[in-house]
DNA sequence: CCTACCGATCGGTAGG
DNA sequence: CCTACCGATCGGTAGG
């Protein structure tokens, strides 16, 4: 029991030392936070840090692979489904967007502090940020092989353009908004789907 | 003489300054880049940065606002002719596209590093980039009252998520591609305005 | 988890 | 523009 125990609020530790970093990574960045900052925001000496944790850029190797693998297991099953090409798209932008907005900070540090990482994460986490990148441009092939899309469409440039519009919705997304993300994935489907002239 | 060789000299020096400044904010964060840096990318002394400018923040400062700059130079104009709102949505988008290309880590600058300007100097650059956002719901705006654009549409998202499709090319752009700035902005433009379904 | 501390690096300055 | 240096803060550790 008491090993148990121990081993609980370790974890729970542990999880409030994670939670700290990434919205003080998200809010300030990576290089703009101190283990102090993070200490303090625990309500913890900064040396009593290290009792849970390796280190500051494993607190940061976490964040980015649990954060870009919630958009992946989000967004992949719905590409790789069997519905049209224009329907994934739409249900793939609205996940994203649910995504987002569970956590705004979490996907700034997903999308901009990967940066930071080391040698040896780094090319681990933009491999799979380029896998969620793919699911997108797979979709868009089979748009466009079937006419569901333009048969002219620049295809690598609508997706980027289109993950971009995504993306930036963690700069202005408020999660307590009075449209709900799923709404708010809707409306951005609309725009990017459909586009805007009548 | 002297004097107008030592002020241009001067001059010269501090442009040096500001652009290895600019290219190591860009790159590294505002956070992420020391003063030490920046006088290694100069060819000179920390110290002797001190000379030609106030101090770090003062960079960070004029770098924000001259970006700033550059972008409502470049689309405001457009944005107040007369031409239809679409044709004037166009033509901005190309013209965001180009000043992004232009140099795409003064735009990381000046998209992501003002969260480190002071309680004094971040209030202006806020309101400026929100003329700029003004500038694209104005054209939007018209368009929808004269029916050149969806009168369905959800103004403030659709505006949100197209500039933030364009802002996100400073994450890929490379200014030496295959495609000009202007064909990519043209691109952009076919997606974001036509959407992409058939 | 705290006490007490390490060497390294930070932005910036005085004096020449 | 350099020499020489300042106090503050950094990530992290030993020992309890």
């Amino acid at each position: 029991m008491t090993e148990a125990v121990d081993t609980e609020r370790e974890s729970a530790q542990r999880t409030a030392i994670l939670n700290a970093a990434m919205h003080l990574f998200g809010k300030q960045g990576y290089t703009g936070t101190s283990m102090r900052d993070i200490a303090n925001a625990v309500g913890v000496l900064p040396g009593s840090l290290y009792a849970h944790i390796q280190g500051k850029e494993a607190l940061l190797i976490s964040i980015v692979a649990d954060g870009i693998n919630r958009f992946l297991a989000a967004v992949e099953p719905i590409a790789d489904s069997s519905a049209p090409a224009a329907t994934r798209l739409r249900k793939m932008i609205i996940a994203h967007i649910e995504v987002v907005a569970d956590n705004p900070q979490r996907s700034q540090v997903v999308f901009h502090q990967w940066r930071f990482l080391g040698e040896q994460s780094q090319p681990q986490a933009v491999e799979r940020r380029q896998a969620y990148e793919d699911a997108f441009s797979r979709v868009v092939k089979d748009g466009v092989k079937n006419a569901e899309l333009k048969a002219d469409l620049n295809q690598r440039i609508a997706v980027l353009t289109l993950l971009g519009g995504l993306n930036w919705s963690a700069e202005w997304l408020s999660p307590d908004g009075r449209l709900s993300p799923a709404q708010l994935g809707d409306l951005m489907a609309d725009s990017l789907l459909g586009g805007i002239l009548a």
